[in-house]
DNA sequence: TTCACCTGTCAAGATTTTCTGACAGGTAAC
DNA sequence: GTTACCTGTCAGAAAATCTTGACAGGTGAA
């Protein structure tokens, strides 16, 4: 296990808002437990495929979760995915340190872009 | 400045929602500097004082900040807010560990109400 | 061929979240 | 009185997120 990341504003944002979900937290602890391909992680979570493969695209985004093709025995393509080896810490300091990185909704020159 | 907290799956899941938003991690970083009231607030951050209000309700609810009414000199009824002692670290295990204690939309007996 | 899996994508609806403008009340100072 | 602050709330528009069902393709096995 590393070091405690330290991210810069967007990339905190990022990763919070990735979290920020009960299906995406259960995602990344089912994945903690070993890794695991989409369709057979859709019914263990019992979600429906597209909704998990927006989560997992999600997380990806985030670097919480890897995914890779794998070929099986039987010449099928699968994806599975793992949880990175990510860590950090979060309180008023870091935010304040963070936040002054944030490029998303400042009050002079928004990036907003409509 | 306190040890690291352990929350649960539902708590862990306020807290990181009311963090996933760049005006909101602003908030936290103007009140570290500093405890602020309402308007002066919402002056800095350039926000309008509905909005603000209702992500200091949100970072309330979470815990990660406080409010509280103070009489200024010439009487005039003042909600000042500050940053509480937060401090949590964020990996896989520990969300794998928070996640057995989620109850919101879980596979059976949803919680969710309508 | 048909079946049972796997992968990926899309459109469109349902639900939340975000945000504003308008309104209510209060005090002190001019 | 009016003005200038402070507080709080509400309804509704706007935008983002979440979710499903249907469709596309692929493989190997019966």
């Amino acid at each position: 296990m590393p070091d405690r990341e330290s991210l810069d504003g967007d990339q905190l944002l990022l990763v919070l808002n990735a979290l920020a979900n009960p299906h995406r937290l259960r995602i990344i602890a089912a994945l903690a437990d070993g890794t695991n391909y989409v369709s057979q992680l859709a019914r263990d979570l019992q979600l429906s495929r597209p909704l998990l493969h927006m989560h997992l695209q999600r997380l990806e985004a985030a670097g919480l979760v890897e995914g890779h093709i794998e070929v099986s025995d039987d010449g099928k393509a699968m994806r599975y995915y793992a949880v990175t080896d990510f860590a950090f810490g979060v309180d008023a300091a870091a935010i304040a340190e963070a936040a002054r990185t944030l490029t998303k909704s400042e009050p002079t020159g928004r990036t907003k872009g409509k």
